[in-house]
RNA sequence: GGGCCGGUAGCUCAAUGGUAGAGCAGCUGACUCUUAAUCAGCGGGUUGCAGGUUCGAGUCCUGCCCGGCUCACCA
């Protein structure tokens, strides 16, 4: 099926054509390569002309053609293979009237293979003095413009493959993203951990508080959700004897997407017996501070205008958060004391209320502050209610490494609680940059315990409670969990920080993106005339085009892709008027 | 879902309400060390979609679609 540009579709269509009648398969099975163009450049890059000229080093190598300059008898290009590019010279005295004949044919996008040896040119370029030349696999598409590259960035997600080959920085961010993944396996391998994998389509969704995905299993005729943690599977293991698992895997929560939020996300959790959160607090410092000297080669990391230390820390606890960033609008700023008295949150989660109607009466509006007052305060706890005045004033300021700690226990449910003040729980989060990044408690192992608080939850309901109670969980609580802290990263966020990209749509191959449009699906296929005009070689100008075609072009939708509209229809992926 | 910004040739972008343009990419030709190659010529558009105002709409109005940012949602 042609694709748009349908010119330039038939065009490159026709000289594969002409290619083939040359006597060359443009799309042979193989091709043996001595060296990949990166492999070359740094093998051979910092070499002299006199260094390469004495030890003819010759090569064989394959690529991508990324810019052709043809200068009628001779011409040169860049292959990209590797990530690197690497200029090839191709003569026509040297290759033959066929080869030459067949680099005149070549489009930027193109598969070669080329052998010869190394070479550097006037202008001091290391290049491929080329000998033979073949073609691996013709493009027919059209690159994106060299100049500005690939700039659009919804194209940029939805063709992933135009970006990495366009774009250096995509490849390295994911390069980067495995260097972190094996960095963090090998870290949790040396200290005795193993990895495992639990369920990601659960009977209940539990472990977090998010909406979940709905599937449906057939042979069995029921419900399943794809889970949106695996906390609970992993602590069954602890429970079965694994003292030390992780898990490095995706969850799926469906909500909004943001710069910070994609629904399927990608997460370690791990878990270590005869630990609590204080243990993890220490491992916590250690191990961005050992992932960033790895990745990045030293602590001190930048992202965006700061210059972040991970090697220095800072732990706070939330009311200390909520009292010293309190906005000085809203003053009197509460103090740690007020926050943990009986009315102290709701008293400041009003008083910031008040503060920002009355801004928003006088129509001023400082950079950065809430634009809208906290919304359901009347119905939260006491606990939620210091969350929400904590991620309200505080977590977008936490720039520097911290630890952030003492959460209250009624928005813990699987946390231990602290000892001297049961209102408060083991657990701490790690915040970087503004973004949460980790989040971390000792477990809380008391079975009975854990069963109250999730009837509590599931009483409570809400769209993100638990529908029910996990009592499998539970009774694997009541053959004794270890005292186990546990802690969950969100890899995404931390490949967000290690790159110093500001989406979470960069660190993300194939992120959430709504589908294309039928309609602009269905322009990209082509009418009978159009397809038989191109394999007779005709190109038909857009003119003539739209008018043989003007019956079927009318409606698209009903003629064309008649499958894929109705589909989309009834999935009710795409909306078809107004009032949906 | 709300707010703001945007959608013009394959790409990056122009165009007081008055004939839709440029560069790159593409095609033809010239050119045996170029690299944003150069030189000469050619083709390429339902200005996101649908209405409206107007003698006349890329431009103004309304609705919708799509994208980005942001707020809300999201421990």
């Amino acid at each position: 099926m042609p694709f748009e540009p349908l010119d330039q579709y038939l065009q490159r269509k026709k000289k594969l054509a002409e290619i083939e009648a040359l006597g060359e398969d443009p799309f042979p099975h193989r091709f043996h390569q001595s060296a990949t163009p990166t492999e070359i450049v740094s093998a051979h890059g910092s070499q002299d002309a006199g260094a390469l000229d004495t030890q003819h080093v010759t090569v064989s190598t394959a690529g991508r053609i990324l810019t052709l300059r043809l200068h009628g008898k001779a011409g040169f290009a860049h292959i990209q293979g590797g990530g690197a590019r690497l200029q090839i010279y191709v003569k026509l005295d040297v290759v033959g009237e066929r080869a030459f004949r067949l680099f005149q044919l070549l489009d930027i996008g193109d598969v070669i293979g080329i052998s010869g040896r190394l070479f550097r040119t006037k202008t001091n370029e290391l290049t491929v003095w080329v000998e033979r030349l073949t073609l691996l696999a013709k493009s027919l598409l059209p690159l994106p413009e060299k100049w500005h590259g690939l700039a659009d960035v919804e194209v940029r997600y939805r063709q992933r493959y135009l970006d990495l080959i366009a774009n250096a920085r995509a490849r390295e961010i994911f390069e980067r993203r495995a260097l972190i993944l094996r960095t963090l396996r090998a870290y949790f391998d040396a200290r005795g951990y193993i990895e495992v994998e639990t369920p990601m389509m659960q009977t209940i969704a539990g472990g977090a508080a998010a909406r979940p995905f709905v599937t449906h299993h057939n042979t069995f005729d029921m419900s399943l959700y794809l889970r949106i943690a695996p906390e609970l599977y992993l602590k069954r293991l602890v429970v079965g004897g694994l003292d030390r698992v992780y898990e490095i895997n995706r969850n799926f929560r469906n909500e909004g997407v943001s710069t910070e939020h994609n629904p399927e996300f990608t997460m370690l959790e791990f878990y270590q017996a005869y630990s609590d959160y204080r243990d993890l607090m220490t491992l916590t410092e250690d191990l961005f501070a050992h992932l960033a000297t790895t990745i990045c080669g030293s602590t001190v990391v930048k992202y965006g205008e700061h210059t972040i230390d991970l090697g220095k820390w800072q732990r706070l606890s939330m009311r200390e958060a909520i009292a010293s960033y309190w906005p000085a609008g809203a003053a009197p700023a509460p103090t740690a004391a007020e926050l943990a008295s009986r009315e102290g949150p709701r008293a400041a989660a009003e008083r910031f209320n008040s503060w920002v109607r009355a801004r928003a009466q006088r129509g001023s509006s400082e950079a950065g502050a809430p634009q809208a007052p906290l919304a359901g305060i009347e119905k939260m706890t006491h606990g939620e209610l210091t969350g929400l005045l904590f991620e309200t004033v505080a977590e977008p300021k936490l720039i520097q490494p911290t630890l952030l700690y003492d959460f209250p226990t009624d928005i813990s449910p699987l946390s231990k609680c602290r000892d001297d003040d049961p209102s408060l729980a083991e657990r701490f989060e790690v915040y970087i940059a503004g973004l949460e990044l980790g989040n971390a408690f000792s477990e809380l192992n008391d079975a009975e315990e854990q069963e109250r608080r999730f009837r509590e939850q599931v009483e409570r309901g809400g769209e993100e409670a638990p529908r029910e109670v996990d009592m499998d969980y539970v009774r694997a609580l009541a053959y004794g969990l270890p005292p186990t802290a546990g802690m969950g990263i969100g890899i995404d966020r931390l490949t967000m920080l290690l790159t110093d990209a500001h989406s979470i749509r960069e660190v993300i191959l194939f992120p959430l993106l709504r589908p294309e449009r039928a309609a602009s699906m269905s322009s990209m296929s082509a009418s009978p005339e159009e397809i038989s005009a191109a394999e007779s070689g005709n190109i038909i100008p857009a003119s003539q085009r739209e008018a043989g075609s003007s019956e079927t072009e009318a409606h698209p939708a009903d003629t064309k892709t008649p499958l894929d509209w109705r589909r989309a229809n009834d999935s009710g992926q795409i909306k078809t008027g107004p009032g949906e």
